[in-house]
DNA sequence: CTAGTTGCTCTAGCGACTAGAGGTTCAAGA
DNA sequence: TCTTGAACCTCTAGTCGCTAGAGCAACTAG
């Protein structure tokens, strides 16, 4: 049986992040000690890894409780564990793009400053006028 | 002289968000009619024209409160604009990495599970069990 | 037995908005 | 001039995924 403490050593999850796993019921509540401490097994240490590897994907925290609801049952198709994941990676796929684009820009922006000034500095220029800017965002 | 929803409507910026930005110093409060509502003109529009575009490229507030400070001091040295847009230029740089680290990893869980049901599901086994990664997250 | 660490609950804060309540002002038409 | 309805006002609270702190209780090593 592992503390609070103890079982967060072994996962890496911080101790306050823990219990806010449990409070949106994506850990069920651990027995207790008789001083009413949380008391841990081995089940709870899988679970907060999965939990984990999940929040590492960049899951939310609705789609990783909806992930544990299906691996509750194993029998059910996995069409709804396949469509998450999906949208996931959909998800992270325009963040790039998107991120991509702002890269080209922040680019030509900071690296053409050859001002001396704020008066004549390209990247307040830019800033302010809009029509310097190569692609739209 | 504009009212704050025309003021929305030529720049696209919500009202409460331009109420909000007023609120975070980055709008100086402006004018207001003999109702109390607000008048702005063509400095204002400006302005936030110029807040939009650096939230587009990802700037915090303070960053953007900074650049407004400087634009302001046109004779000031602009070491100060280069850094925050270099800071930035790196920070997205670093985001893009991570979340194409994430891509490939979700890339691989979501397209290889050729199992039916929940128990087999490659999507849920993947997230058990972190030993099945290509790489570190 | 005692000291020091770890645990408990509860509340509040972060960033950048967004939503809603409850009330006031404006602009256009009759 | 009056009325209606949209737009405006302030204030508070909610979003997400934690993180920090207060004030107290329990555990553990010496």
């Amino acid at each position: 049986m592992y503390s609070i403490g103890e079982l967060s050593r072994r996962t890496g999850v911080k101790v306050p992040t823990i219990r806010y796993y449990e409070q949106a019921r994506l850990m069920k509540a651990p027995e207790r000690s008789d001083g009413n401490q949380r008391r841990y097994g081995r089940p709870e240490l899988e679970r907060l890894a999965f939990i984990r590897h999940a929040r590492d994907l960049g899951l939310a925290i609705d789609s990783i409780r909806e992930l544990i609801e299906l691996s509750g049952h194993p029998d059910m198709p996995c069409a709804d564990a396949d469509r998450i994941a999906k949208e996931q990676l959909a998800s992270v796929r325009e963040r790039i793009a998107r991120l991509r684009k702002l890269e080209r820009e922040l680019e030509r922006i900071a690296t053409c400053c050859t001002g001396e000034t704020v008066g004549d500095c390209y990247v307040i220029r830019a800033l302010s006028d809009h029509t310097l800017c190569r692609n739209d965002h």
